[in-house]
DNA sequence: CAAATAACTAAACAAACGGTCAAGAAAGAG
DNA sequence: CTCTTTCTTGACCGTTTGTTTAGTTATTTG
């Protein structure tokens, strides 16, 4: 019926991702967007809409590649959940001292940029950070139920411990921390963990 | 010799450091700034020289106001090192959960932040953390001379953990977390430390 | 008082921003 | 082939950005 599209939307996708996730959104222009995917202006704002749209976009992307990927051991059924939870810690620190980890994390870097201030990526950004703290109190109750944990064990608490502890590492490892010192924190932290 | 000067700079600056610490530098016009510290344009370059510069400058005051007094307890040389940390831990936890604290670090912002991009900030920003870790490492020293901590203690890894930790708790604070949970954390780091 | 000095004001600057539009080009349907 | 549909293109829109200029006002010194 009509003319065909002339270059595949997931990669264009993929590459706004990792656009926005190295320079930030306030600091990607509509222009940098149009050169690194060789795209038209125009054909960005009628595939994806506004700016604001391809970041959310963006950000759904990350968080379906990485986030998921990352979370994984999380919901391995197969072993029990404390080990799943050191699988996750150990699995995310070799990550975190990856060529990848120096950009930090797309979604945190939401956070601490100016991008805050717009409703709905606010809105995106707390859900991800709340699934990963359940999924994370998930785990842990199911240590407790299996008598993995000790029964007085706050998972709450422990979750947030987690979460607070990775978002710390991540701020440390784009900021430029050696990656001795960033696993030797891992390592602290799957310690804790352990004694759990 | 000449006219006189009408605003006093000092009060400038800091409610230029204010806006900058709640918005972030990128969201922070330059017409912001003459509409908040009811100043010309041409005032703030002359006295402060550019945007930039202005910024540099406010992080200076940042640095010297907050920085300095959280960091005070450290070098409190009246209480023992181990102490000193512990009193540390419990004013930062205090501070983090006052009407401040929702505002995160100004120079933490900067780090997740788009001006990382700026050679002199990144060195300002790199120096204040490495600071805040040398400080720590220092007392913990302290703390291993008069036999308060372990002869194997990695006094190095400790003082990373502890910031770490302490940045991201900020991290949570600012994304919302209910400060019960952020005492509770801040608790948890303190009897992490009293045990070393 | 007059000359000199420096802070003030308002207007303007070029560049970059996000976003849009009208015309052209390609492909399938009749 | 022609019509219709849809993608592509490059120029263009109005704002806003950070920064500078020229000119005015106030103050101090000789």
């Amino acid at each position: 019926m009509a003319r065909k599209i002339e270059f595949d939307r997931d990669i264009a996708l993929n590459q706004s991702m990792m656009l926005f996730w190295e320079k930030g959104y306030e600091n990607t222009s509509v222009q940098d967007l149009v050169e690194t995917l060789e795209l038209n202006r125009f054909s960005i704002y009628n595939t994806f809409g506004d700016k604001n749209a391809l970041f959310l976009l963006a950000m759904e992307q990350y968080r379906t590649q990485l986030f998921e990927t990352l979370n994984a051991p999380l919901n391995d059924t197969k072993s029990n959940p404390k080990q799943r939870l050191d699988n996750y810690l150990k699995q995310f620190g070799d990550h975190l001292v990856s060529s990848q980890g120096q950009f930090g994390c797309l979604i945190q870097n939401s956070v601490m940029g100016d991008v805050l201030q717009y409703d709905d990526i606010r809105t995106f950004v707390m859900k991800a950070f709340a699934d990963l703290e359940s999924a994370l109190i998930h785990t842990l109750e199911d240590a407790k139920t299996d008598g993995e944990l000790e029964q007085n064990c706050d998972t709450e608490a422990a979750a947030t411990h987690v979460l607070s502890s990775i978002q710390g590492l991540i701020l440390l490892r784009k900021m430029g921390k050696n990656t001795e010192s960033i696993k030797s924190q891992i390592r602290f932290l799957r310690e804790t963990v352990a004694k759990w």
